[in-house]
DNA sequence: ACAGTACCGGAAGCCGACTTCCGTTTGTCA
DNA sequence: TGACAAACGGAAGTCGGCTTCCGGTACTGT
């Protein structure tokens, strides 16, 4: 698994490849469609939120086919891969994040917001495992939806910078260390943590004066 | 893939589930066996220890055998299972953790023996994805090597009790929460955090005083 | 030196995912 | 209403891992 477990395999077939999520992707979903076709996605998409926020990037194909109810043909003719999917559902994760800290953008009090932001997203990932293996995924750099993830890196850095500026945040931390500690508070609660506890202690960890010297 | 990738499947055939790692598995190596027997066993571990600190629980069973120049049939022959392989590692992992729990609780300044606790811990796992992936491991309860991590339990439960007696750690904090907060710093340093900050970090929160309100 | 047996190697088997294929169904437009 | 293409369903294909099998090899004790 290291994760844990996620088992989205590099696709075998050159076909995949050909396409770039996003861009072909949602051409057909903009284009003229049939009625019954335009239902199946959005009964794809429900089921298959459902079934990510319950079970992560591990989600089966067929088990998503099955709770849409609708073949598995069906659900390949929408996303033409797992990895499409998982990206689909994984940009609404994103989309999220980023309008709360765009939330947190405007905010006065930085470090006020910054709680709040963390607090919301741990809250969030106890219960969503999509959530969790998303900020996981997000460290691997050049993943299929780095776009996604840059947007929201762009907001972190920012609030990160006022909050430095602020002196609310230490001085050495870097995005790259925010973006782990998300990472691994995602971790940390998926190990079975009491998410507030683990929030209010990665606030601290941040919040903290300068860095007590390093132990040997 | 939660986590990380982590990709043991559960034995298919009852054959692996009537063994009991550790019964069977040393008895085995105990009794009198060949003298290339026994090498083979020995070239096995050290290949796969080097193999596992590289890729974690991902190692494939044919990799290492080849690292260790022996067939794939001749690792089955020592240990059944990559679960038991795996396990056998993961020990090797936890007595090490072990020991310098215990050298922790030989030192009289709690706080700096946990401190120094962390950022050793936190060192080796910037280069040593095994031990990444068996404390992610450790949080799932019931696993094969439970053993081993009650073992190394026991020990940050004393560690932890005297530190809240103490004061330099916060009283809220549970032992279940040091356990992901391990697992979170796993999950940290493989996301490409620096070990010496995010270690800083987790210490901080930590040792912070009493819980700031929680914002909503 | 020899029999007997433990052990070795790696090709083949198996299994659980993802993905493709194609006969059938259904919506759409004239 | 009829023809046509788009979309459906799910059985079958594929692929990458783990695991087994068995003919050959080489220790070990006599």
């Amino acid at each position: 698994m290291a994760t844990a477990s996620a088992n989205i395999a590099p696709p075998p077939t050159p076909r995949a490849a050909s396409q770039r999520i996003g861009e072909l992707d949602h051409a057909v979903a903009e284009r003229h469609q049939r009625a019954d076709a335009r239902r199946n996605r959005e009964k794809i998409i429900a089921a298959a939120e459902i079934a990510f926020r319950e079970l992560g990037t591990a989600v089966q194909m067929e088990d998503i086919a099955r709770r849409a109810k609708v073949g598995v043909g069906t659900l390949y003719r929408h996303f033409p891969t797992k990895e499409h999917l998982v990206a689909e559902l994984a940009t609404h994760c994103f989309s999220g994040c980023i309008s709360e800290a765009e939330t947190a953008l405007a905010t006065v009090d930085v470090w006020a917001a910054i709680e709040c932001f963390v607090y919301r997203n741990a809250e969030q990932m106890a219960t969503d495992a999509g959530l969790r293996d998303t900020f996981m995924a997000a460290c691997q750099s050049g993943g299929i939806w780095a776009g996604e993830r840059d947007r929201l890196n762009q907001r972190l850095a920012t609030l990160l910078e006022r909050a430095q500026a602020n002196g609310s945040v230490r001085q050495d931390v870097t995005l790259g260390d925010v973006q782990a500690l998300m990472c691994g508070l995602s971790a940390a609660i998926a190990g079975g943590g009491d998410w507030r506890r683990l929030a209010s202690m990665m606030l601290a960890g941040l919040h903290a004066p300068p860095p007590t010297p390093a132990a040997p």
